[in-house]
DNA sequence: TGTGACGTAAACGTCGTACTTATTATTCCT
DNA sequence: AGGAATAATAAGTACGACGTTTACGTCACA
């Protein structure tokens, strides 16, 4: 489901990562090369680049004489997109979900803050057609055109703060924005108190005022992890 | 000089990763698997793992008939320790430690406030003594052992937070302060007004006051930043 | 002259096998 | 019982072959 059949590598790679992720295979088991080449019917050659992947974002430990161990989660890449993805489709994804909203409670309203300061002209235009975009799709249940723009939103915002690691984080948030849309039980159409907030958002890094921009930010930060106390306890 | 001579994989990886991360091989560049291989006198089979590799970093890009291509900044994935490593060590070291250090002045005051709520006695117990570590260290030229006390400081708060995401940031954290104290000159002993707001800091997560803790970790941040502006403007 | 189809070669992708090396477990000797 | 020699195991590395995709040049045709 989650990958097409661009490659042998990526589909390995891919239902490994959601095995280990997700628990099924828990800290401390031990996979051998050669019994995942089986199991997936593809070379040795296969497996070993794909564990070094695996390894690479702290998955799993490959030692001599004993195998491919499972490291324990604290070790695990968190940030590595690829790995936020592989555990919001997984088991915790209500725990997960958090962890990443109390993270961007704490990000993007200084990302705001800072967008105010730094957006340029053509950043504050498509932040506020976003917004509108965000009102537009609010009623009725067009779910997908509202996340599209929100995630559209927020990517402008974290860009818009000039600094490099905010930015990043677009691709962080636009996964919690999807998981939230998708996974979650959202039959009713969005907080209307959000909509507003994001248009006031507009506004303030529009005219420039970080501290109105932070300030709003935070409110919609606080919404969102309200949200979540309702909607999974 | 990064790594020793733990396999081939790790050497060639590991200088790849630094020349590609510090501008040696720009955007765009292509590599050739038969070149590198022959380059580090390898296996094409060693060179294809660490392509893997720094393909999951997105730092290249593999397409058929076109070779290796170094992919844009934008896409690389700046969370990763092994990057942050490679950047930190590279030309512009600078923008990256400012960079990082506007991401732990968002991250670290709500990491505190949340760490004045959750933290254990233990916790505040290891945090008590290493503000005393650092006050103990913080004259007479013994900067690597003040550097320790203050990695293991932030890290504690850090885990204490109870966010995961949070206590992933530790070694971000101290890629940074090690960087700090390594790279920068830092003829003189730190900052006496830094040392005084840590153990401020761990009587505020003693007393489990959140607004104090986020308040007196923003001044560390400030003072960080400000620290920075000075010496590299 | 411009445009399209077509073929070709260059590069990665995958495979199988053989060999090396580190590490653990076992055995054997004192 | 304890420690040293030894065997077994699984990953690490190498090499060579073939498959697959795709950029790019060629050629024919309008």
């Amino acid at each position: 489901m989650t990958t097409q059949s661009q490659g042998l590598h990526t589909h390995v790679l891919d239902t490994l990562g959601l095995e280990i992720s997700s628990g099924q295979c828990p800290p401390g088991s031990v996979l051998r090369t050669d019994e995942l080449a089986q199991r997936f019917d593809v070379s040795r050659t296969v497996i070993r680049e794909v564990v070094r992947v695996l390894e690479s974002m702290h998955l799993v430990e490959s030692r001599r004489r004993v195998g491919v161990t499972v490291r324990p989660t604290e070790t695990w890449n968190v940030y590595d997109p690829q790995v936020i993805r592989w555990r919001l489709a997984g088991a915790d994804r209500p725990r997960q979900l958090r962890s990443l909203t109390v993270l961007r409670s704490a990000i993007e309203p200084v990302a705001a803050g800072l967008a105010a300061r730094h957006a340029t002209a053509e950043q504050c235009a498509e932040l506020t057609e976003r917004a509108l975009g965000m009102v537009a799709t609010s009623r009725g249940q067009q779910l997908e055109g509202y996340l599209e723009h929100d995630i559209a939103f927020h990517r402008i915002v974290l860009n818009a703060s000039g600094n490099e690691m905010f930015a990043r984080l677009g691709d962080v948030v636009a996964e919690v924005l999807a998981g939230r849309t998708h996974h979650q039980v959202m039959f009713e159409d969005p907080d209307p108190a959000a909509v507003t907030l994001h248009v006031r958002l507009a506004e303030a890094v529009r005219e420039g005022d970080p501290d109105a921009a932070e300030r709003i930010t935070k409110e919609i930060a606080v919404g969102a992890l309200h949200e979540l106390d309702v909607l999974a306890p």
